[in-house]
DNA sequence: CATAGCCGCCTTTTT
DNA sequence: GGCGGCTATG
């Protein structure tokens, strides 16, 4: 019997709480308690006799993942249950039975500089140069073939025109590279996981065993490898319960497949599926603005945003001269709601791409409002951080070449280069690691005396640390910051010696709350942690993040900045086509549904970027919105009411804001009128001028809220 | 072999 | 405007 706690879920929610046995689809809206309801489920299970380590609830976030335990913990769901992201479930899939499949369990996980590090090697392993052949878009290419669980040799033998064959040679060497130092990046997590599931039958009957219930949280956003390893776990028993939403699919980039939950009831034809559309967060005002601007989205499927709280606050929206005037007054503003009485934590600004929190972080500061900078992977990427990693890395994994090399003269040693292309082509001569050649520099005939001694030190350093590396990391890496020198090399800089003590204590933390601590097994989780992790909603202070930060959150005030064209929707979208497009508009709804009661828009007619002055556009997404920011333009301050679209006239005169499908949006300098054959003169944004025969350019006039730039 | 200084590159979003 | 990588110099 369900007991009174129960009692405030609505009807919809209940059901997907009880529902039993079978697959389950929850189709929920921003704000419609989804989280919730998981939560309940896991306590719901547990309570109706279902042991919880039987149950597996899968996050988008490590984040979420800590919270859904500490919530279901409190709802008397013992712990027990596995509650994770894929990721981390894939690191814990890979130790345990990936043995069988040839997978040494203290692989190191690449992150987006070691996978670049190696793809420039690799690319040079084919001769090939890296101006036609970019190692980020080729990594982008192999990331996409490894979501959809194509290997290297699959691809090869598919490749046909000249570029797939180079991107098979290609995809080839970098996985050679990978399985060399024993790495993977964050693809093959999923994708090797993946295939042990489908070439392994014990180990997933085993998996199907364990893991009796299956929930999967922002299943919008899982790619075709999350996908099959879903669906293998839970091909014996169909326990699985999904929830999502797809207007909210912000992954697409990085493989997300939005088929996934549009064909749920497909896959798992006996399916029940609950609605939940009423909304608890926000008010019904900004549920308006959400849905009319969703409403334009014409890939999807209709849904309902039910509001539940009253009309609020109209929205506040603004235009700025400049992102240093938009800044000051997002700060002035919530200087203003503080001293009022609200708290900083119940207040987020929310921008497009990272580089924009500069500015507004050098405004908080300056009116001294507490504030709090959630960033993607910052943190991890401080070069102190990298650095002791490395060190550890290297203990746990002698094959990581990529770490080695990183620390073998740093801080420096006096082994060079010269030293490390002699003990490469060493290794490669004798067939083995490059540690291993390390190892081994005694014999290496070319080097002098003092060099191998150099190497002997370092070798007999990394010895030692290898023998202490049982048990408790935290010791172990108090050792090896003192020990390696980095600790030396770093006097002075007190902010780098705070973030490895900052490491350091996190170690220690992780030593205290698990059960059998090992340097390997901390290695691989923090590689799946990123600094969104770490965000303090206990805080004091007012949260700074990007939109896809923004994803999961709610806020009662919520500040979204830069709403131009070229950021949102930002530049490398392609406007022409219309699911990028989509995308961005989603991304755009994702902010606005994270408000509860108040919402502030805006945007600047100048924007500096990469250090140039750019003119902007106000973005279409305004128009759709149907605020009329044409009235605001003059006023440098967020004024609350919602009038009609604003129009879009006149012909090309100087002045004139375009917009070009090639050469994004500039300005019209000149115009000659030649009837049917005008041309005209365009300085764009790019900082390149052209000029255009209208009839062709295929140009689109643009609203002008602007003062003239002279 | 180490260091400083310069050039040229890129720059969306993140597990 | 920031960083990595390269080069020239000590």
């Amino acid at each position: 019997m369900p007991n009174s706690r129960y009692d405030k879920l609505t009807a919809s929610q209940k059901e997907a709480v009880f529902h039993r046995e079978g697959p389950l689809l929850v189709i929920a809206g921003p704000g419609s308690g989804k989280t919730r309801v998981i939560t309940y489920r896991i306590a719901a299970l547990i309570e109706s006799g279902v042991s919880p380590h039987n149950i597996c609830a899968i996050t988008f976030t490590n984040k979420a993942a800590e919270e859904m335990r500490q919530r279901a913990i409190s709802l008397g769901a013992s712990g027990g249950a596995h509650i994770s992201t894929f990721h981390s479930l894939c690191v814990r899939i890979l130790r345990r039975y990936g043995a069988d499949a040839g997978i040494n369990p203290n692989f190191s996980i690449y992150d987006d500089s070691d996978q670049s590090g190696c793809m420039k090697q690799a690319i040079k392993d084919c001769e090939l140069d890296t101006t036609n052949f970019s190692p980020a878009r080729m990594l982008d290419a192999i990331s996409a073939l490894k979501n959809r669980l194509i290997d290297a040799e699959t691809f090869e033998k598919e490749a046909e025109d000249f570029f797939s064959r180079m991107l098979a040679k290609i995809y080839i060497h970098y996985q050679g590279i990978l399985t060399e130092r024993n790495a993977m990046d964050f693809d093959d997590l999923l994708m090797k996981t993946a295939t042990l599931l489908q070439n392994n039958s014990d180990v997933c009957r085993q998996l199907g065993e364990r893991f009796r219930f299956l929930l999967v949280d922002e299943y919008q956003d899982t790619n075709h490898a999350q996908y099959r390893i879903a669906r293998t776990i839970v091909s014996g028993h169909n326990n699985i319960c999904v929830t999502g939403d797809p207007d909210q699919s912000i992954y697409r980039w990085r493989g997300a497949d939005i088929r996934n939950i549009l064909a749920f009831e497909k896959d798992w034809p006996d399916a029940t599926v609950v609605r939940l559309e009423e909304n608890f967060r926000s008010s019904a005002n900004i549920l308006k603005a959400a849905d009319k601007l969703i409403s334009f989205n014409r890939n999807r499927k209709e849904k309902k945003l039910i509001p539940v709280k009253p009309a609020g606050k109209d929205i506040a929206a603004a235009g700025f001269e400049d992102e240093l005037e938009e800044s000051e007054a997002v700060a002035r503003e919530v200087k203003e709601l503080i001293d009022e009485g609200t708290s900083p934590r119940d207040i987020a600004v929310f921008y497009r791409v990272n580089a924009m929190s500069r500015v507004l972080e050098e405004a908080f500061i300056k009116n001294k409002i507490p504030y709090q900078i959630v960033r993607g992977v910052e943190f991890y990427g401080r070069k102190e951080v990298r650095d002791m990693l490395a060190y550890l890395k290297v203990v746990v994994n002698p094959d990581d070449k990529t770490a080695l090399l990183r620390i073998i003269n740093n801080p420096a040693r006096g082994i060079g280069k010269t030293t490390i292309d002699k003990i490469s082509e060493y290794a490669d001569s004798q067939k083995i690691s490059f540690y291993e050649a390390l190892k081994k520099a005694s014999h290496i005939v070319s080097l002098s005396e003092a060099t191998k001694a150099k190497q002997a030190v370092f070798i007999s350093m990394i010895e030692q640390f290898k023998k202490d590396a049982g048990g408790k990391v935290a010791p172990l890496m108090e050792r090896v910051f003192a020990e390696s020198g980095l600790a030396e090399s770093l006097k002075g800089e007190q902010n780098a010696i705070e973030n490895v003590s900052e490491m350091i204590s996190a170690a220690a933390q992780y030593d205290q709350q698990t059960e059998e601590p090992s340097l390997s097994d901390y290695l691989q989780q923090i590689s799946l942690f990123s600094d969104v992790d770490s965000y303090d909603t206990n805080n004091e202070r007012t949260a700074l993040m990007t939109l896809h930060c923004a994803k999961g959150l709610e806020f009662e005030n919520v500040f979204i900045v830069g709403v131009e064209e070229g950021l949102l929707p930002h530049e490398k979208t392609d406007t022409n086509d219309a699911d990028d497009l989509e995308e961005e508009r989603r991304l755009f709804f994702v902010g606005i549904t994270r408000a509860k009661s108040s919402l502030h828009i805006s945007y600047a007619r100048y924007r500096t970027i990469r250090g140039q002055l750019m003119r902007t556009v106000p973005s279409q997404f305004l128009y759709e919105l149907g605020i009329d920011f044409a009235e605001h333009s003059r006023q440098n301050n967020y004024s609350y009411d919602e009038t009609d679209d604003a129009e879009i006239t006149a012909p090309f005169a100087a002045g004139q804001l375009v917009r070009h499908k090639s050469f994004g949006t500039g300005v019209v300098k000149e115009f000659v009128d030649m009837g049917e054959n005008s041309v005209v003169v365009v300085r764009f944004n790019t900082g390149q001028t052209k000029t255009l025969m209208v009839k062709y350019a295929g140009l689109s006039k643009m609203q002008d809220n602007a003062k003239g730039m002279h």
